[in-house]
DNA sequence: AACGTGACAGCAAGCGCTTTCTATGCAAGA
DNA sequence: TCTTGCATAGAAAGCGCTTGCTGTCACGTT
């Protein structure tokens, strides 16, 4: 039915290891057998088992990416950069490898059971991108599996988010998620701003408690008070956005500006503020974190941090290929960039 | 090193047949037999080789996912919803796949290299989604695959794509572009606008052709003449659209609305007119397509066609999966629903 | 009491490839 | 001329799992 190495060395007249050996280039074959090797390859439209390639050679061509929510372009814009540099078709011939991307929507199962699809194929590598759960148990099973990974010869690589102290192994490029929320926050008390409303993420995420960290650092450092009230968590999503806003204001009206954990979260809070009839910058100022591609465009443009998403992805992608030499001490930290556009400005009064 | 079954085997003082069947449940196995297994799988933390297991039962638990751009929303939010079918996790024990999302970035190539990645691991299930490149040499190589890949138990479904008739074991969910085209058109056409500007995607994609043929088709019926100078076409991003619409404004200064293929393309349209001192609707009215989630945030809210690309990747992962049955004659259409919101008023003057 | 008849469990033959080791041929060195 | 050595090609032993077929019991039948 289906052809096989075996038909392919008959009908070019060699043995079946001759022909994996054209296939794989990894030895020695002469040219003129080369040839009609790839001949007869090409008239019987041969196409090599995967699966049994693999299990022979005890590895196979799969790399994996975790992402918590695809649909999000924060996730989006690092899957791409990461999955051009696995080379999928992209690289050079030969390396082909099928750059896979999972989508655990935020789940700790998904997480893990991903993880483990991904060990049982023998994956070549594995890269996680975004926040980790913050969960004593399931980080402990995540790093585990990837002690598990890393053991079975399979590179792990950690993109935006921070090392895994239990997993030392896993090459780990993280997000200055701290010193962003930071920098924007000062920026936010540089233009006078006293009473600034903080909409944060899920509460269990590294990137939310980082982000709101530096947030409290900024306003301890220039000994703004800190009222808890000020804070709200959500999801990080539009909507979110939006209630959380309300919420905000309905606590203290008088909040002059709104930092919320990304920028579309800082979407949903503009809109919120525009149904409320107030002008931003005018009445509140706004800022995001990200500055994904819609932020520029937002009316007014969003304020935020940019985020070096498809360089870090890149990296990470080069890194999980062997290409690029890991970072010493396999831990590199990226920093943000702030970006001061329309969406703030002097509090009102 | 490595557990494999016959370790599994051997301490739970079983066959190794024994052990498979219990992992996979599809044979009796009295329960404390079971229970015994089940142990010292938990014990040796065996996890299985899914390449020999793919080899030896001449099917894998893969399930490919192509994109245009994952990058995009309007394909993250279609990959996320098909995938969540997929079950990857989600689905019930047992049903457990691997739903991986490759990203062919509109590259041919990397088109056909993912398809042929595919076939090679013996995928279980192939879905593509987005619009379908027009060459023909490409086309007819791309279904000669999806035949290949049908042929050897691959369930392939087109998700957002017309119907490949040189494929036609292809389930096809297609999205009615061409319809919404002209509803929007209609729709400004109704508000009175004569001078309608239109950005077209790529030119050889099925999506950019189908809407610029619905938008065509309402000029016609309504006898507004078609200026083919009102027509420029580019790439499906904010650039392009910010670009486009710069020239067609120098082509045109009297416009009074533009239509563009899509709602990202719109917002660079919008940050045009406003760089050009326009107002939206005022001076200048914009339409976007998909209604992705930040079009209702837009300011003003994005008038366009709403695609229900969550809803229809989710019934295109079951038809993947087997769990739905194909539309009659494997070809459904998908509809689109016109969302008048603020970007789009009475032309001035 | 002899005999089906299920319900399980095991044997063993592959699945299609990779790779080590071995054979062969031929050119060059002694 | 005979040996060495290099460049290739082949033989064959797996890789770890699935599954058709063959037992083996313990029962229920007649």
């Amino acid at each position: 039915m289906t052809v096989t190495l075996a038909d392919v060395a008959a009908r070019a007249q060699v043995s079946p290891a001759t022909v994996s050996r054209v296939l794989n280039g990894n030895y020695p074959v002469a040219s003129s057998t080369r040839e009609r090797v790839l001949r007869a390859v090409d008239e019987l439209d041969y196409v090599l088992n995967g699966p049994a390639s693999s299990l022979a050679a005890a590895t196979s061509d799969l790399v994996g990416i975790l992402v918590n929510d695809i649909a999000d372009p924060f996730f989006g814009i690092m899957a791409a950069a990461i999955q051009s540099e696995i080379g999928g078709p992209g690289g050079r011939a030969g390396g082909e490898r099928l750059g896979v991307v999972c989508n655990t929507g935020g789940s700790p199962e998904r997480e893990l059971t991903y993880l483990t699809l991904l060990q049982r194929q023998r994956a070549a590598a594995v890269v996680l991108t975004g926040g980790a759960i913050e969960d004593t148990a399931h980080a402990g099973a995540v790093a585990a599996k990837l002690r598990k990974l890393h053991e079975a010869g399979t590179r792990v690589v950690l993109c935006g988010r921070p090392p895994a102290p239990e997993a030392p192994d896993a090459i780990a490029l993280t997000f200055d998620n701290r010193g962003g929320g930071r920098q924007l926050t000062e920026h936010l008390i540089g233009l006078g701003h006293r009473r600034l409303g903080y909409i944060a993420g899920p509460e269990e995420r590294t990137t939310t408690r980082h982000r709101l960290e530096g947030h409290r650092a900024a306003l301890d450092a220039h000994g703004v008070e800190d009222d808890p009230r000020r804070t709200v968590h959500g999801r990080y999503d539009r909507r979110s956005g939006y209630e959380a806003t309300l919420e905000l204001l309905r606590r203290d009206p008088s909040l002059t500006a709104v930092v919320a954990a990304n920028d579309t979260v800082a979407l949903g809070a503009c809109a919120a503020l525009r149904d409320s009839g107030l002008r931003i910058p005018g009445d509140v100022s706004v800022a995001g974190f990200d500055d994904l591609p819609f932020s520029v465009d937002a009316v007014p443009a969003l304020t935020t941090v940019r985020l070096p998403l498809s360089e870090a992805g890149a990296r990470a992608g080069r890194i999980a290929m062997g290409r690029e030499e890991p970072p010493p001490g396999g831990i590199a930290t990226v920093r943000g960039e702030l970006m001061v556009r329309g969406s703030t400005g002097v509090p009102r009064g």
